[in-house]
DNA sequence: CGCCGTATTGAGCACTGTCAATAACAGTGG
DNA sequence: CCACTGTTATTGACAGTGCTCAATACGGCG
């Protein structure tokens, strides 16, 4: 279960720790660096490596360090003291991890897939933010946007029926993609059924229904249980509530 | 309905936008500020009084303005095509309007009951800003905040049960009057059962059942249907499940 | 091929939303 | 001051939706 793959120390070639050669650096916090301030924060920077829901972060942990998502998807969540669990937010490559908390985190943080993350100790990044403007304003502009969909998030647990909940997470997923480069169209979702209804506050089985229906309406087609094939996207838009693009 | 003691207009000396003598300093953003600089600030601040129910800010407007809550409280909502509607927030006074938008403006913004602010124009603001590093540090703070607790608005929204997420609201409004140094315990609930719904994400009969059911347990009582009196707070963090402090 | 975890489907029920009626309240005008 | 009216809150009855529990199907992997 806990495999560590033992690349917690850098591989002899730190391909990842090359900033330069970086493939998600212009959509990263680092984009706000020119070439030659980047050294300064490669060279604080480690990688890290993690398995499918292993651990990175426990909620209450005190927040040392701060993170660049490389690759992969991570899951931000809340556990009651019941056990129920509120996913709070996915993280893409290039997503900021370490927004939202100063001291102490408020989140569990775990891979859903093999994920890969660039590391920062907070006090470095304390520096590197008092000593480069441009990457201060990029993390407030990050903070924002987290802030804007924190906010999404709570209009569609509060008011989205479950269709429309699910309608509006496959759109924001595409969207997700489309915004990194990649293709939007059959919408890879590597993350259960389990985490889908923690993330719309449903359970496994009413996501499961859901999907089920928007097939049946020919809106989407499911190659396999986490490949989504948007048919209809203006109608999917309708069905969610047309909140997202 | 709430007869606050005010009148729209307030007395010939602008007591308002006396920053020295601001009652909401302590708490708002104008704090990381020291007493030379706060005339600086001063000088480009307006005050804008709002009646029950007036709407300061459309959702989709451009975001000319930020503001700081000093006498009131507000409602941060969106509406869906619909009309269903979620709150996604109440300011009350120290609190900061405008920190999750750049351009466009992503919620409506009312005043529940009269409201003052202070309001500045974001070119404004944003000199202020970058000639102000501590104000900069502060409005970060608040923006981390922002995201925390719109982040436990998911988690409320997607996980717990009427009279949970009740009991958890309650506590929040208490704890937010504790935290402004006024009388926490019988807590002033100045917006609607309507308004607490659609926080909630709940109906309205449900939000009053909920009451009902708080006061038959004897967790709280309801002098009337805006103020409530926690009676066995212990007991209600436990119906809350525990979140809240 | 068989096993185990995950996803889907089915049946029944509890809960919360809907619709409707009543009650409390505030403001208005006689 | 009180009756009248419109608004807001509460309570009741009922139905539909989504959750619970249970069974089946699917898919990856040994």
């Amino acid at each position: 279960m806990n495999t560590r793959s033992g690349v917690a120390s850098y591989t002899p070639v730190p391909c990842e720790t090359a900033c330069a050669s970086c493939d998600v650096r212009a959509l990263s916090l680092c984009a706000a660096l020119r070439q030659d301030d980047l050294s300064v924060m490669e060279r604080v920077s480690t990688v890290r490596n993690l398995l499918p829901d292993e651990i990175l972060i426990h909620e209450g942990d005190p927040a040392r360090r701060v993170y660049t998502v490389t690759k992969g998807m991570m899951r931000l969540s809340t556990i009651l003291a019941d056990g129920r669990r509120q996913i709070t937010g996915f993280l893409m490559p290039g997503d900021f991890l370490g927004l939202a908390d100063e001291e102490t985190t408020s989140a569990t943080v775990e891979a859903v897939t093999h994920s890969t993350l660039c590391a920062f100790a907070r006090a470095d990044m304390n520096r590197l933010l008092h000593d480069h403007p441009p990457l201060q304003a990029r993390l407030m502009q990050f903070t924002r946007a987290a802030l804007r969909e924190a906010r999404d998030g709570q209009i569609m647990l509060g008011r989205l029926a479950p269709v429309e909940k699910l309608s509006s997470f496959l759109l924001m997923m595409s969207t997700r993609m489309e915004a990194r480069g990649l293709p939007a169209n059959p919408v890879p979702i590597p993350m259960s059924r389990t985490d889908i209804a923690d993330f719309l506050g449903l359970t496994v089985e009413t996501v499961s229904r859901s999907f089920t229906k928007l097939r049946n309406q020919q809106l989407i087609r499911l190659p396999d249980a986490h490949h989504v094939d948007i048919v209809d996207r203006r109608a999917l838009a309708a069905v969610a509530g047309i909140d997202q693009a």
